[in-house]
RNA sequence: UGGGCUAUCGCCAAACGGUAAGGCAACGGACUCUGACUCCGUCAUUUCAAGGUUCGAAUCCUUGUAGCCCAGCCA
């Protein structure tokens, strides 16, 4: 509700400058955005920049934004992506209204563009192999040489060009190029394949077309149709645009688009690039396309990010032209600012051992109010049973203390966190000396966590109760830093390791309330990172916690 | 080696001829019932390099250097 307007001075993005002059320029009233992804595979964090691109620029100025299909080539869509593309795409919070379209629904459009392209003898039906073209394509030093089928007349290609419609050709064997340059220095330009031959069920169309028009020659057209002012894409596609440009100004589109590229989102230490996913999928290296290692928008999501921090995090890294990768740290902040205050603070222990509180009276336990969040007071409280036995973490005890270090050791007094002060006594141990019980004792007028003698306490720990806790599985995710090799291998194509290494803790101890967690529940686990309960694991008698982000931590105990 | 694009702190990124914003990270310190959070402080005399123009250059000019992209009937 509030509009704090103290609106911080962000700077305009080269793509907001050049709109805003348009704007001015009275070039166009309205500005009309798209996000067009070919159904191919699924979304990944790099396309959460592009999606939040247009359709924030849509919603600054007040224009529109599109969400459209490029469907252009049967071989590689499927229908499962375009429903996992636009759910998505909701998730992360753009609202596409009812402007949902399909290039598919333009083949009749495209067809009377190529024809309307050779009757202006701007194209020409093409008999030569693949490889023939290729070879005559020239190289990057050398021009290329024209089609011997390039001066075919109008009406033979007219004619060429129905028949290709009909189906009457095999794959293969003839294509409709444009007629522009073979010797241009920019290879696009040499006179390029805009339809190709294609016999295979399209998943929208059907049966109904053989022949599919290229992306060059059928984006700016879909573009044009739907009045789309910036069409706005990756650096990989810069040396297009004068054929883009060549497109729409043949076709005569009387308000012709423009095309904008921006550079993609690169992220440190993560497989980024449907490719790779793919791959890592594919392999099974990881379970899914939304194994929580990935970073796919259904990754993310079942991981437990929220759209939001995903919303600022592209906001964060900015616009421009330069290829960058942006520092895997910079979205932990983003999801940690984000939960920081609406998650709930409850206590967990992943890695536990039990303490004893010797004085504590046997059979006794208690009920005590603990606020969810201290710095939300709107959050609430909630009960939380304490007893004679709890679980701590393990790390939260040192026989024999390092420097600094402030949590429990013998003869030192803690804080349980809402509870009491305990001081450590004793702790038992096994043949191989690992610890298995810590004793301790606890003073009965400290309840709640404060002494009325007023002496205070180095260090707080988290616990839970042995006798009402809930055993759950926890899963750290911990992101590779400063590991410089990365995940893939460009020489040899491999991927030799996870976006993230994984951790199984499958004995921790929740307290009770988060038993009853619901899937997509988000916590901070005191000392331990933000939590997120697995949406799929729902078979499983325990809870299972991904850990979305461990908390900033400046004491290390093993340095 | 043809063409297109890009170079500003460890990582993003502003600055549009008027004297290098901001965020992340890092590092100090304060605070703390989370070694978290918060708070305060430090962090580019210099913008890939070298020349030049100018009272004045990250911005203009020259010449280099490095990186990315293009030779699919993929998008």
């Amino acid at each position: 509700m509030e509009n704090e307007t103290v609106k911080e001075t962000v700077s305009k993005n080269f793509i907001e400058q050049i709109i805003e002059k348009d704007l001015a320029e009275g070039k166009y009233e309205e500005i009309c955005t798209r996000f067009p992804p070919e159904p191919n595979g699924y979304l990944h964090i790099g396309h959460a920049k592009s999606i939040l691109l247009n359709y924030g620029l849509a919603q600054k100025y007040h224009g529109k934004f599109n969400m459209r299909f490029d469907d252009t080539n049967p071989t590689k869509e499927r229908v499962e992506f375009v429903e996992s593309i636009k759910e998505d795409i909701k998730w992360l919070g753009a609202d596409w209204g009812d402007r949902l379209y399909f290039a598919s629904d333009y083949f009749d459009q495209m067809y009377e563009a190529a024809v309307k392209l050779i009757k202006k003898g701007k194209a020409f039906v093409c008999d030569l192999s693949a490889e023939e073209i290729r070879e005559y394509r020239g190289t990057l030093t050398e021009p290329g040489k024209e089609s011997p089928y390039r001066n075919r007349s109008v009406e033979e290609n007219l004619e060429l060009f129905e028949k290709m419609k009909n189906g009457e050709f095999e794959d293969g064997t003839k294509v409709l190029r444009a007629k522009i340059d073979m010797a241009s220095p920019n290879i696009n330009m040499r006179d390029p394949v805009i339809y190709r031959v294609a016999h295979m069920t399209h998943h929208n169309t059907g049966d109904k077309w053989c022949i599919y028009p290229m992306y060059d020659f059928a984006h700016p057209i879909e573009d044009a149709i739907e009045g789309v002012t910036h069409s706005i894409c990756t650096l990989e596609f810069e040396y297009h645009r004068p054929l883009y440009d060549w497109v729409v100004t043949e076709l005569e589109y009387p308000h012709p688009p423009k095309q904008i590229e921006f550079a993609k989102l690169y992220l440190t230490n993560v497989v980024t690039g449907k490719r790779y996913i793919k791959k890592l999928v594919e392999d099974g290296i990881v379970d899914g396309w939304d194994d929580p290692r990935l970073v796919s928008i259904a990754a993310l999501r079942r991981r437990g990010f929220t759209p939001e921090s995903i919303q600022k995090f592209v906001e964060l890294c900015g616009v421009s032209k330069a290829n960058s990768s942006v520092d895997y740290a910079m979205l932990e902040y983003c999801i940690r600012e984000d939960l920081k205050m609406k998650a709930p603070r409850m206590m967990a222990v992943l890695d536990p051992v039990k303490l004893v509180i010797d004085n504590y009276p046997e059979g006794q336990t208690e009920e005590l109010e603990v606020p969810n969040n201290m710095e939300n007071p709107e959050l609430g409280s909630r009960m939380v049973p304490f007893g004679k036995e709890l679980y701590i973490e393990r790390e939260d005890f040192m026989e024999v203390p390092v420097k600094k270090y402030k949590r429990l050791y013998p003869g030192n007094e803690v804080r349980l966190m809402n509870a009491y002060f305990v001081t450590c006594t004793s702790c038992e141990k096994d043949q191989d000396g690992n610890v298995t019980v810590i004793h301790c004792t606890y003073d009965p007028a400290s309840k709640g966590g404060n002494s009325p003698d007023g002496r205070k306490v180095k260090g707080t720990i988290h616990w839970v109760c042995a006798q009402t806790a809930v055993e759950a599985e926890c899963r750290l995710y911990e992101n590779i830093v400063d590991e410089e090799k990365g995940v893939y291998n460009k020489e040899d194509g491999s991927l030799n390791l996870n976006p993230n290494s994984l951790t199984l803790m499958e004995k921790c101890y929740v307290e009770p309330e988060l038993g009853k967690a619901q899937p997509y529940d988000r916590f901070q686990f005191v000392r331990n990172g933000f939590f997120c309960v697995d949406c799929h694991d729902t078979t499983s008698e325990k809870p299972v916690f991904n850990r979305i982000v461990s908390l900033k931590s400046s004491f290390k105990l093993n340095p």
